[in-house]
DNA sequence: AAGTGGTCTAGACCACCTG
DNA sequence: AGGTGGTCTAGACCACTTG
């Protein structure tokens, strides 16, 4: 919606390539050819093209042209930011969110030193339970600053990035992930449907905002049967 | 090395950083200066100021400048197409790769359907694990189509990638990761000091080429307790 | 030879941050 | 006001593919 050409041109071929009108394997139009099209210089097309193609929607080739790529095949997202409800939409499968508790209060040792701050500043919690097609599957647990506009539970039943989104006014940058597998513990054990399996994939999260703060600590415990991670990586 | 600009500005500032004459936090010069330093223009050094930060070693702010993160706290790749013997090499522990088998023959089934082939055609067939520590803790069952110049146990001991990427005209392109936990098998349980896990962290890994086939499945078998996968991932 | 994507240039205007 | 990064332009030359 900004004024921003090359966005507005990634986002009007993605729509096209997933509504289907740009078939897998078929060939866009070459780069002078877009930049006719929309009215632009062939470097901002190039800069959408870019974008399509670290995000694995097409893939070029000097000398041919700009091809889509069939990835969507596992219906899955490109590793990213991606949340929960973003997840479940795409996957059509019934999913519910139960927040276990929320407040704002001293952090613990571990997560004042996972969020490098001091123990006397702030802190919301947020424990939330994930349920797929009736069974429950996801421990989240949320650690945010607390500069972040106050959270609600209908908040955290919903979309705490897409609140998050709307009302920070400086916005989220990167994120590390660091993926582990551990001993379940007797908090996973309360709280989830385990089935016995006696590991958990752990997914430990730290969300950096524009200036470079650390503002979030999250840890995503998942049953391992139904842990999966997708990774799209462009070479060089 | 290539008359690639940008390239080699990315390469020079990425020692600069890992040397640490370039240490965390520390400001860039401007872009405009860059370009002055290195007889180009400002576009060009922002290419390479791209790279770096979709790589994880800066983050720019408008207004302000570029700023070394400090990221390799982990010392660990950001996610990407990273051998085992760079990751081993960053993270300095005595790894060694002893090859189980390599032949060349026609595929399984499941091969045949994984690098999406027919029966007839031949594949290369590697297994080997992975030792660290004196601990047998990776099974690394890879695949190659037939059209690959010939592997030797001697390669398969050192580094595939580093000797496809000599030989091979056609470049790597991009791959698909896939992360799951499954139960172990007979097999894990005969290659592997599995330390009674019951289950296992598996990475199946797709590879393409720059003219867009597939010409690799691989599946990096992973001990639970040693298995660690970091994800990078910047917004938007 | 013509078309394609890959790289590069030398400008330009803007939004943002700091004095 | 001056410096910074973000975007954009209208050219240019190159390497590669195809007819």
């Amino acid at each position: 919606m900004l004024d921003n050409i090359y966005l507005s041109i990634y986002h009007d071929l993605v729509n096209q390539i997933e509504q289907g009108s740009l078939p897998p394997d078929s060939k866009l139009p070459s780069e002078n050819e877009l930049a006719v099209q929309y009215s632009t210089s062939r470097e901002t097309v190039r800069k959408a093209l870019h974008l399509l193609s670290q995000h694995g929607y097409i893939h070029k080739i000097k000398g041919k042209g700009s091809f889509v790529l069939h990835v969507n095949k596992f219906n899955f997202p490109v590793s990213g930011l991606v949340s929960f409800k973003e997840l479940t939409k795409r996957m059509r499968k019934k999913a519910t969110t139960k927040v276990i508790s929320l407040k704002r209060g001293r952090p613990s040792p571990y997560i004042a030193t996972q969020l490098n701050i001091s123990r006397t500043e702030e802190v919301w919690e947020v424990i939330r339970v994930r349920e797929i097609d009736g069974e429950k599957i996801i421990l989240d647990k949320d650690y945010f600053r607390s500069f972040i506009p106050p959270l609600t539970v209908e908040i955290c039943e919903d979309s705490i990035y897409e609140y998050l989104d709307q009302t920070l006014t400086v916005g989220i940058s990167f994120a590390k992930k660091f993926i582990t597998i551990e001993s379940i513990t007797e908090e996973d054990q309360a709280w989830l449907d385990h089935k016995e399996y006696p590991m958990i994939a752990v997914v430990r999260n730290y969300v950096h905002l524009e200036d470079n703060t650390l503002f979030q600590y999250s840890e995503s415990r998942h049953r391992p049967d139904k842990f999966r991670f997708v990774d799209f990586a462009r070479r060089a």
